[in-house]
DNA sequence: ACTTACGTTTACGTTAACGTCAAGTTTAGT
DNA sequence: ACTAAACTTGACGTTAACGTAAACGTAAGT
């Protein structure tokens, strides 16, 4: 999303009026995606989540969940969690040189293939199994009579 | 190099009109799908492959190959090899009876739902990518003047 | 007879992604 | 003060999916 140049008046100073910037608890976030605290622990192990903390406790915020959210994505797509923090990683943080956008870009464009291809195995299984299931349910068809 | 299509004749006996059954040697099938033999041959430790033997040998069907062939399409959309056992030994295990056409039915439309949740999957990060590609397109931009 | 190529079995090693205790701490309630 | 609940940090265990090495078999070519 780009503004127009003299939108918004991005300045430090007193703040307006802030949503009071939620955040959650490592219960609260294993119950809201159905995974284990000790997974999401292990997630912060290998780099993927770097949560706050309140005396020893974790704190989440709204940017941590979201990349918990990512994580857990990437892991249905069948990506490692190393893979998903190499993407993870550049979503998130600003390439400003050349060379780092470039570099951004064909990361992004290879996955993007990878993601097509699996979109066709996917086509291909979902057309399978529609062929299944019509086979299936004529055979049922006369036992239904 | 390997054995050419045979050109010739290939008459190895009185099989009258047989398109020769096609069979492969385990590398053959490595070479051709990019895995290691080891590979293939833990696929049949899991019971996932049955292939012939000529001697000590294994022999891979057309059946053989195909289900490899799965196999490998389950994994790349992430299904663990059990998983991919109980789908591909249900589709060409001929269910006849009547309980057996319902369960497999259940199996199908439970694979198809997460199937398509995986679609919806991809379509949004397809979208999201979409957005980054072309944020640092832009970004890039003015440097190719 | 010897090597080379390709295949085999057996067995132990490795990596990823957690699970499963064990033992301690901190906070809220009684 | 005591207890229960929720969280913490180790540390070892487990499963899946192979990798890797060792030792052997066998058929083809020289």
């Amino acid at each position: 999303m780009s503004a127009s140049p003299s939108a918004g008046g991005r300045k430090a100073g007193p703040r307006p009026a802030k949503p009071a910037a939620k955040s959650f608890t490592i219960t609260e976030l294993a119950a809201e995606f159905d995974v284990t605290p000790r997974a999401i622990r292990f997630y912060e192990d290998v780099g993927l989540l770097e949560p706050a903390r309140s005396g020893r406790n974790r704190v989440y915020s709204q940017r941590e969940r979201t990349r918990l959210m990512l994580t857990l994505r990437g892991k249905r797509l069948g990506l490692s969690l190393q893979e998903i923090k190499q993407l993870v990683d550049m979503y998130d943080s600003p390439s400003d040189t050349v060379p780092q956008l470039q570099a951004f870009l064909e990361v992004l464009r290879s996955h993007r293939r990878q993601l097509e291809l699996q979109l066709e195995d996917i086509r291909v299984t979902l057309e399978e199994i529609a062929g299944h299931e019509e086979r299936c349910e004529k055979l049922l068809e006369p036992h239904v009579r």
